[in-house]
DNA sequence: ACAAACTTTCAATAACTATTGAAAGTTTAA
DNA sequence: TTAAACTTTCAATAGTTATTGAAAGTTTGT
């Protein structure tokens, strides 16, 4: 395989895979194309690669920058913006556990929480939703819990020795 | 909040949640609405229950029961189908942790593996894509191996101690 | 202050995904 | 074997989300 077959794949399975967990085509492959280039590249750049119009590069760049995942370059003696991605996935894949606790795991604890703690009638089908969401939401914590933390603390001891162990 | 208001929503919360990591809506509530319950439901409870079509509940149970979610559940006398879902959070998350797995990591490890094998031609950029693209295989395939694992094992000592070491 | 270079916004539209409902298919009881 | 009871399928349609492109907005150099 050589260079450009594996560079459009690479761009274009990232961009599919971003839309299985509600990322947008568009902003996984512009994410995917700055991950893999060795310098800063404009709109145009990106407009001309992804065969994408202005008007959604414009707004997906905008939305990765809000993520934190890609910031604007300054390029001296150009007037106009350069972008670049975060480029070590130690710091990428901190950034989107963060972005995906906040968005899929924290509004379900929030509610599960408030359904959980419902007014116990002393009825079977209350004593079973009860029951069941509890159980829910001590689960949705716990995984939260682990994202953050095995994410932020990778290359710790914990994480280091316990790889080790159920490798 | 009283049993009606909460178990609408936690039905409702369930099924937006599901179009957040690409299970459609109504796959989620019938879930959810299967999970609280403390009796198995036929299509005509679910249909009615939740206020959607008889294919649509077909459909989608079809889609549980591969899943290995929800089973048929016969009911004696009774001539058309009940069904049930796992009640039991452990096995519950072991079986979804499974499937995003196999639909969402996999086949980017598979990609990721196959991009940052081409040859090496000593270029820059080609040295940078196969650089990064090696890098998101270690990550997506540790992340991989963790999931599984984790979710594996959730009741044994390693878990426990990790999790008493980093809560 | 002007205009060229560039970016953002947003209404229109395209593309995609979910849902319906009725016809076709299957199973069961008599 | 028949027909009632039930389930599945699938073409049509509704609903949702992404994308375009042109107008409006902004910034910069002279």
């Amino acid at each position: 395989m050589e260079y450009q077959e594996a560079k459009e794949k690479f761009i274009s399975t990232w961009g599919s895979l971003g839309t299985l967990w509600g990322i947008n085509k568009a902003m996984a492959q512009i994410q995917a194309l700055l991950f893999i280039s060795t310098q800063p590249l404009s709109m145009e750049d990106i407009m001309e690669e992804l065969q994408i119009s202005r008007g959604n590069t414009s707004m997906n760049l905008r939305q990765l920058i809000d993520w934190g995942i890609v910031t604007k370059a300054l390029v001296p003696g150009e007037r106009k913006e350069f972008f670049t991605t975060e480029k070590d996935v130690q710091e990428l894949s901190r950034i989107i556990a963060k972005e995906r606790s906040r968005r899929e795991i924290q509004p379900v604890v929030k509610v599960l929480k408030e359904v959980s703690s419902i007014k116990n009638d002393g009825t079977e089908k209350t004593k079973e939703l009860i029951k069941q969401t509890k159980a829910l939401h001590d689960l949705a914590e716990t995984a939260d819990i682990m994202l953050n933390k095995i994410v932020n603390q990778q290359q710790n001891w914990i994480t280091k020795s316990l790889l080790k162990l159920i490798k």
